[in-house]
DNA sequence: GTTTTTAAAAATCTCGAGAAAAAACGTTGA
DNA sequence: TCAACGTTTTTTCTCGAGATTTTTAAAAAC
């Protein structure tokens, strides 16, 4: 039986030195929201907050440059990267032209093992979709389709395209969370889910690939229904 | 008249921060090849060289990581990022891919100015080209042939694409300059480039994205076809 | 009442020294 | 001769304080 990382690199690697430490946490407050797009970063302010010296925190911002979720200008201090429609819009289009990519070379190319991992994340990702009627166990879904989408295009082998995949998808979820707010669940993902995963399966590029387009597009969709003041209310939060 | 601008974003906007200036100083050290490649960074050796803090070297070193230039493993410190024949090979196929789809879009949605900016870079390149013939004068001509690729897609509206590929293209780079060494110059780059702009002027999408594709694909096989030992002989310098 | 100038306050940026970890080295034992 | 162990050395990582720069606020001038 396949170990539990023979899609490739380690999942989560626990970090081992503060400045990783603070990295995590801050990505993640600026992911789910606490970290309010646009606020300002105040290095004397955020020491306390997250328990580290002043250049720690300096330098897990700077790591954070490389995500495009905190942005500086000299001298100036660091901000939450800001938000826009059009800059969702531009990560959607680029997503679905470089995952539908990634997906069919991952047909292409994936094995015995990739087919494994895929049916075991799709599981693992059903389980959390059951469980989460009703609770509002959100983090463990989120976790779970992460991981779904990234097993499926596991077996590309571009490096590069699947590092660019993973700071894009890293964005959405960024965006998907704001708008979590204003809008519960409009669409069956599950069904979507499982006919995805169901094509790759059967090593329908095509179909599989349209299928990943539409999935990616209606979350843009969804979120640009929003009536514009609404929005606006959550991004200048 | 156009101002120098028009393209967007500030080319190169001065460094107001000695961590700006460090990390540009390593960046371009990295870039040349002075700093090779899997070499270990000292951040106590260092900060005398480029004459800065340890705190702030440390601070230009993490934001290389972004441009993947450098890497760190906690607790071991940094590392100039390795290279291979097979990250080079991934680089070139990524980069086709995404720059010839930024081009069309260019090429669909470029007005007069971007025709105007084009012709600018394609002189200025071609200048820098005459004189570079006995001259040593590389420097010049490779920031002449970046801008020429940037004005290029300039027109492209996507931040994210343009994000990725100028990523790229400094990695691209780095892999000509080490190849630099090994061959001279094996093929006629200008008629190329010319060819490339006069097919971008026509909106002719399909002969443009045709010749691009073909002319970074040159690049990686001419340092392909470079004997093993002689390559391993510079990446292991 | 608006604008400009000036001064105080806040924040950023920078540095050097101390604690923790990893690597190097010599010693000891089989 | 080789391997394992413990000490020394080196390097990384971390923190707090000081110097510039930006921002804020108030006062003066038009």
């Amino acid at each position: 039986m396949a170990n539990n990382t023979s899609s490739g690199n380690s999942p989560t690697a626990e970090p081992k030195t503060l400045v990783e430490t603070a990295y995590r946490a801050l990505r993640r407050d600026i992911i789910e929201g606490h970290l309010a797009p646009g606020e300002k970063l105040r290095v004397e302010h955020l020491k306390d907050d997250y328990g580290v010296g002043a250049g720690t925190l300096r330098e897990a911002l700077s790591l954070l440059i490389s995500d495009a979720l905190v942005v500086s200008q000299g001298q100036r201090g660091f901000r939450v990267a800001p938000v826009s429609l059009e800059d969702f819009g531009d990560i959607t289009q680029t997503r679905v032209m470089l995952e539908c990519e990634a997906l069919r070379q991952s047909i292409t190319m994936g094995d015995d093992a990739w087919e494994g991992d895929l049916l075991a994340a799709f599981h693992r990702l059903t389980k959390a979709e059951e469980k989460r009627i009703g609770t509002d166990d959100r983090e463990e879904w989120e976790e779970r389709n992460r991981i779904f989408h990234e097993v499926l295009i596991s077996a590309c082998p571009s490096r590069w395209l699947k590092h660019f995949l993973s700071i894009l998808y890293q964005q959405a979820e960024r965006y998907r969370r704001l708008s979590l707010y204003l809008q519960p669940i409009p669409r069956d993902i599950h069904a979507e889910h499982e006919a995805l995963m169901q094509a790759a399966m059967a090593r329908d590029a095509d179909k599989a690939t349209a299928i990943l387009g539409e999935h990616i597009r209606l979350t843009f969709r969804s979120i640009e229904q929003i009536p514009k003041d609404q929005l606006n209310e959550k991004l200048a939060a």
